[in-house]
DNA sequence: CGACCTAGCTTGATGTTTCAACCTCTCATA
DNA sequence: TATGAGAGGTTGAAACATCAAGCTAGGTCG
């Protein structure tokens, strides 16, 4: 349980500082972004995120495995969500013919539907909680920085 | 479900790419966070904050109320984490004699321990999930952007 | 004093995520 | 052409969060 590494490395006020910060944010952003969804489209925002990236993809149609890293979600966790949306009729599976193992999701004209509707609540959801409070130039910090976050987040589970 | 309002305010390309990388660290993040926590000192990330912040408290006690705003959590959450912390004899429940509806909660002398035992590698883990990725200047940034998005999150429920 | 109102907290049901075990199919290799 | 390894996917159980309902103690106002 305890390392036996010399001092840790602590951190400094300003690191302290912005850790406390973004500490809240991850904390609490995906809360209101799901509770948003929730309350005014009635699904979940990782249901959401799984079908407009479907909504893009060329036939509306992803494998899991691609489809689970451009969620940024386990397989696993993908599986259980692709059951509840083919409960709704919002996805279908679809094996492929020339090799047995990769499964196919492809969103249904109802699913698309849901996530035309869904959109612009959404976006204003995410205007109001993150945009309308930076300026033009924060916004390029901001990707900057998460880019390289999730650059050493994404080695991390692959 | 559909609002009447007009034309949605769309992201552009800009905010679109801050949108997809910020979106992914708040999805990452808190898993990379909580699976390390599990695994080298068998506790929830969000046990270990609740813990965290009552070290930190005169007398290491804090009324339930208290601690749930400084942790972010619902009071819901907070009373069932601190039921699972009672049975671990991390922390202990105490009416509060000249008020009968509050009760505080106090870290026990085997949970301050657990807190420092626990802290080293969480550190070391915050800072190569995060610091070691940015700058000087990014880290004053970051703190910047991340207050200001909190401060909306913030009065959204309160 | 007595009836209500609200703050603070708890509880149980429901839904979602995670974890570990498992299955099936492909491909490389002998 | 077997055989073993590993990729892709599924599943059930356990852990955790959320939600709505409920409970009790303090105030408030008639």
């Amino acid at each position: 349980m305890a390392e036996r590494l010399p001092e840790p490395r602590w951190l400094d006020d300003e690191e302290m500082g912005a850790w406390l910060a973004l500490n809240g944010v991850i904390l609490l952003l995906p809360g209101a972004l799901d509770s948003q969804m929730q309350r005014d489209n009635g699904i979940t925002m990782f249901e959401y995120l799984v079908m407009a990236m479907l909504s893009e993809a060329p036939g509306r149609t992803l494998q899991l495995k691609r489809l689970a890293r451009v969620t940024n979600g386990s397989l696993s966790r993908l599986s259980h969500v692709v059951t509840r949306l083919e409960g709704r009729d919002w996805v279908r599976r679809e094996p492929l013919a020339d090799n047995g193992r990769v499964t196919m999701a492809r969103l249904t004209d109802a699913g698309y539907a849901k996530v035309v509707a869904s959109a612009p609540s959404h976006v204003e959801t995410v205007r109001q909680l993150v945009f309308d409070n930076l300026d033009r130039r924060q916004v390029r910090q901001l990707q900057e920085i998460s880019t390289r976050l999730l650059r050493s987040l994404a080695d991390d589970c692959d």
